[in-house]
DNA sequence: TTGTAAGCGTTATCAG
DNA sequence: CTGATAACGCTTACAA
């Protein structure tokens, strides 16, 4: 029989085939262990089956939880999804997006925490070419005006954990973010400012956003002198943790003395001790959402996924006020 | 000009061009934002230039820095990486085998956790496929033998765990493992026991690899009663995790009480209070060498990873003995 | 060094 | 419903 009914039953085409024949080619392609070329069938289709997945680290549970979201999604569709690694660095970040452009994929994934700025000339140019080949271009969070973006109340989420630390007596607070630019971070650094009191009671330190820094940041911060019952607000878990050690080595007792709080909620933030006050984000679901922006025909924008505060033990009530 | 001298100088040809045409062509390409098309040079080569990973959970950390490892190589050489997730399910792992087959991957890297028993005869035709179509295979761990085997020294690891904390003064112990089986598993529980004493004073719980299952088994464990003094060994820090919470939960002081240990040395085991003692594995470098032996014409089987134990908090010196 | 043309494994169009 | 056959975008002998 010819290639192409063969050709017609194995690729789920819409003609039908009669059962005589689909029968025996269904028989051979299992004898054989007959698999489809993907890669031709993309050349043949002019259209691949690949989803590109930016992260800034992937050792990062942020991160990791979030492919875990695109990656369900890809599984159901039979999609299959590549990684790659922006260590947050633009310039990377720019050769990445060109290279994967060659697998022409169905769709590409900013995960990686960007900065508020427009993308440069160069990366929008890159984006460009991949809509007029026909991808979808998907980002977690605003700036990327030709993507699909997915919010993230991070605003709201921050002024209501100021709002809750407020209300628990604490008066004066240190903020750890990232440096001024950085999107995620300001978002979160202004909404907690906006509920915890513009009266001006905040410091602001400013770092990068992994472990080491936020340890840095803490030690720095220890060195200028923070009183007791200060709050510290971390704006990602991760950066919490460091801080968490940077107090522990100064001897500083989490909770009573000192109060610290994250966001994000990554599962590391509930084993330490005392349990890690924090702003719970669906990361998963964001993953999720992310894939169906990507591959979807129909598509509007949903309302920003809501965050929820999750007072623990490292933010104590104050008795006194 | 034509197509063919095109060819030749975007892509890395042997063949030579002259320089007028190289630069007019490159010039071109740039204008133009060309970038090849992955899947026909794939087509056309007939090889592709995929390294497809198979990770157990990609939100587990423990999958996410071996995933950083393979992905280090894969950026330095140019490659690309798939992740799928098999969910710790064989006849998932299979499915998705088969899948990935259609990819003609240059390689693919088993990562996640394989039982002990070698692989079912649907999974060995799937991988005898692979071979054929010119990939290799990589597994962490022995049990494939159509693999190039990345080899971890669990049982020395844990022989010398169990020495450690012998040492310590601890003399009876439970431990938290996954079904029998598990080839990991396995080889951490009988490193351990030669380690801490064939004594017998070694109970061991079976249940699942992950947090929930560690806080699960801890649980049934405390049920049943555990004395002061005892120490706990879970065959993964992420399973230790899970135990602490249940200890947490039951009133038991960890450190004082009852002593903990894990194993793999992820980060966030020394977040937690007591920090945790574990045993660390160099889960980057592995992932590296998986990617190393993935692609690499010459190979030789290296010695197996060395492990390291890491004392800490969660198993101070018993001062009675 | 450069061009021509065959071929890679599929799909899709268009007649039978 | 089935079968030729021309694409798909690229590589690579083989000639020129």
């Amino acid at each position: 029989m010819s290639l192409a009914t063969a050709s017609r039953v194995l690729n789920g085409s819409s003609r039908t085939v009669a059962d005589s024949y689909r029968e025996r080619v269904e028989n051979a392609a299992a004898e054989l262990g007959y698999t489809a070329n993907i890669s031709a069938q993309a050349t043949a289709k002019g259209t691949s089956s690949t989803i590109a997945l930016l992260v800034a680290d992937i050792a990062d549970p942020y991160f990791g939880i979030i492919a875990a979201g695109v990656m369900r999604g890809a599984d159901e569709a039979g999609l299959v999804v590549t990684i790659s690694v922006t260590e947050r660095d633009d310039e990377r970040e720019l050769r990445l997006v060109r290279a994967l452009r060659g697998q022409r994929p169905r769709g590409v994934i900013f995960a990686a925490s960007r900065t508020t700025e427009v993308p440069s000339g160069g990366l929008q140019r890159e984006l460009d070419a991949v809509i007029s080949a026909g991808g979808q271009v998907v980002a977690l969070g605003p700036g990327i005006t030709s993507a699909r973006s997915i919010l993230i109340d991070n605003r709201g989420g921050a002024r209501a954990l100021g709002e809750a630390l407020k209300q628990n007596g604490y008066d004066a607070a240190v903020v750890l973010g990232a440096p001024e630019g950085t999107y995620t971070s300001d978002e979160r650094i202004a909404g907690f400012i906006e509920g915890f009191g513009e009266a001006g009671q905040v410091a602001v330190l400013r770092d990068g956003l992994t472990r080491v820094a936020g340890e840095r940041a803490m030690a720095r911060a220890l060195g200028d002198g923070v009183p007791r019952g200060t709050v510290v607000f971390a704006v990602t878990d991760v950066v919490a943790l460091g801080a968490l050690t940077a107090l522990r080595n100064a001897g500083r007792a989490v909770g009573s003395d000192i109060a610290l709080a994250g966001f994000d909620d990554i599962p590391a933030s509930r084993d330490v001790t005392p349990a890690l006050t924090s702003v719970r984000i669906p990361l998963e679901d964001i993953g999720y959402a992310a894939f169906r922006a990507a591959v979807d025909d129909e598509w509007s924008a949903p309302e920003p996924m809501a965050l929820e505060v999750r007072l623990r033990a490292s933010t104590p009530r104050r008795s006194g006020g």
